[in-house]
DNA sequence: AGCTGTCGCGCC
DNA sequence: AGGGCGCGACAGCT
């Protein structure tokens, strides 16, 4: 398969170089070359930045099979261990080391001095094929960033396509419990109303409830001697003005994060339109840098309504990273466990643990690294039953402790200790011994729970790079604009918006590529990646029967 | 007026 | 002292 390196130069052309011979053409030229390049047989297309150029294709119309993310793919074998660092090092190399991600609003857009702007594709390009094919992990790392590179055109696929958003829905919904939209800087009527009400309480007129220290104050004056301010503290509290307190805090939560502000800036044409950035975090999971797609609240699901003679396919995987530690480690025992819908009940099942409580609260306190109370106690009787699982956990905690970096199952490399953006703490080597202590005792956490965190992401990354090429077969026969398509994702789930009639063809695309997931990632062991699926019209109606309603990971 | 740190909240 | 995030508001600083 070709590779096609996309390089800017100046005035809006575009460097093509393809086997080495280069062709130059305008930008306004590029979607109807890429298109035509497409149907021909699906190169790659390789680029600095998938979130820089793919809008712009998106925009025409015109899809991309795969691709080649020069700036994801130069950070994650920067931190490879497996990775010889100075097949990197090179013309402009220093250049990608500083490589910012694309604007968002304005992807095209480079600040006037930034160096950045005429990158050489085909210079770096070489370099990182040449840095892959030396590693000694090279089949695994192809993997890897191609897997990656696929996630970064479903991102701006997803952020194009836009999670279909009923806004009369969610105006009612604010209005309902907040009361009109109040004029810029005014609190909603229902709100102000529960705000009188905590001062009413608390005899203290003036007070502003959205500050902490004046709350603290008034609460003490009340007799109410609380250490912060937060919901679970107050709780605990026997106080007339705790229950308007706490739905104070609810409601201004609401408000401040998804209230009509929130409609103005991120939904437009009836779509909510996050921005992701793939590998956005140390881990290689996904972040957001806009909408909050992070913390899709529960509250306003409910506007997330499909199109007429739309739905939504709505999936979400039961308990990954545990099914991941089971993979990775090669653990047999609670490999089995986890066959079913239900690992936690699997390990009871199993006769390892009395209750399903106790088996989660084991199973996180060794992907956390609880060291104590309830949880703390389980893990210890569980690494007898479970010892390469939770031996694999426990001697990545280890490394970190020693100071050593750790790797994921395809090789993404931690970021060191003290090395930066892990615990940004800049050249701030800590004082004394206790402190250094407790700083590489956090470092252990962080490596413990960074493999198993990081191979979830590298198992989803798979899962979604599958399904969205599934996602485009399926729709081949239709035209263009009834294609399902994915249009969110979060860590462990996945929502795909398609027109009625396909459903169940799709929630069956979605499952086969889980299971597709997982046999890549872990070969020599069947592990199961059981989905909950839900066919809604509206998000807030997609169930999770199986799962308990507090968070499983 | 801007910036940065912290809190408290939401999600996994 | 259980991991990873983003965001808004406040507070205190320049």
């Amino acid at each position: 398969m070709s590779r096609i390196q996309v390089s800017r130069l100046p005035d809006e052309r575009v460097r093509l170089v393809e086997d080495g011979t280069e062709h130059v053409m305008d930008l306004t030229d590029l979607p109807a070359y890429v298109a035509e390049r497409e149907s021909a047989g699906a190169p790659r297309w390789v680029w600095d930045d998938t979130a820089r150029w793919y809008p712009l294709l998106l925009a025409a119309d015109v899809r991309v099979e795969r691709c080649h993310d020069l700036r994801l793919c130069h950070r994650l074998l920067r931190r490879a261990p497996a990775v010889d660092e100075r097949l990197l090092e090179g013309e402009e190399s220093w250049l990608w080391d500083r490589l910012r991600a694309a604007e968002p609003t304005d992807p095209m857009l480079f600040s006037a001095d930034d160096a950045s702007e005429h990158l050489r594709a085909d210079i770096e390009d070489a370099r990182q094929v040449a840095t892959i094919e030396a590693s000694p992990e090279s089949a695994r790392l192809e993997l890897l960033v191609a897997a990656e590179s696929a996630g970064a055109l479903a991102a701006a696929e997803m952020t194009h396509a836009g999670v279909p958003w009923r806004v009369d829905v969610h105006e009612a919904l604010l209005t309902e419990l907040l009361g009109p939209r109040p004029p810029r800087g005014a609190r909603p009527r229902l709100l102000e109303e529960l705000a009188d009400d905590v001062r009413r309480l608390l005899e203290t007129p003036g007070l502003n409830p959205d500050s902490r220290p004046h709350l603290l104050a008034a609460l003490r004056r009340a007799g109410i001697e609380v250490p912060d301010t937060r919901r679970s503290t107050l709780r605990a509290v026997d106080h007339p003005v705790v229950e308007p307190l706490v739905r104070y805090k609810q409601l201004a939560h609401l408000f401040s994060t998804n209230g009509w502000a929130w409609i103005d800036q991120w939904v437009s044409g009836g779509r909510f339109r996050p921005v992701y950035q793939p590998a956005g975090s140390a881990t290689g999971r996904w972040s957001s840098n806009g909408g909050g797609a992070l913390s899709f609240p529960v509250q306003v699901r409910s506007a997330a309504v499909a199109d007429d003679d739309w739905v939504l396919v709505v999936a979400d995987v039961a308990q990954l990273e545990p099914r991941v530690l089971a993979g990775m480690s090669g653990d047999r025992a609670l490999a089995r466990a986890a066959r079913g819908a239900d690992l936690y009940q699997g390990m009871v099942d199993d006769g390892a643990v009395a209750t399903r409580q106790d088996a989660k609260l084991g199973l996180l306190g060794a992907m956390y690294g609880a060291t104590s109370g309830e949880s703390g106690r389980m893990v210890a009787g569980l690494t007898r039953r479970y010892p390469a699982a939770f031996g694999l956990v426990e001697e990545a905690a280890r490394a970190g402790e020693r100071g050593q970096v750790v790797r994921t199952l395809l090789g993404r490399g931690c970021p060191a200790l003290g090395g930066g953006s892990w615990d940004e703490s800049p050249d701030a080597p800590p004082a004394d011994l206790d402190d250094q202590d407790r700083h590489r005792r956090a470092y252990g956490r962080f490596t413990r729970n960074f493999v198993v965190q990081g191979t979830g992401a590298e198992w989803a990354s798979c899962w979604i790079a599958d399904l969205r090429n599934r996602l485009w077969r399926l729709g081949a026969d239709g035209p263009l604009d009834a294609r399902p398509h994915l249009v969110f994702f979060l860590h462990d789930e996945v929502v795909v918006h398609c027109p009625a009639a396909l459903a169940d063809a799709v929630a069956a695309e979605v499952t086969a590529a889980a299971s597709a997931a997982g046999a890549l990632l872990f070969r020599e062991l069947a592990v199961d990646f059981p989905l909950n699926v839900s066919v809604v019209r509206s998000y807030a109606d997609a169930g999770k029967p199986g799962a308990p309603a507090s968070a499983d990971v």
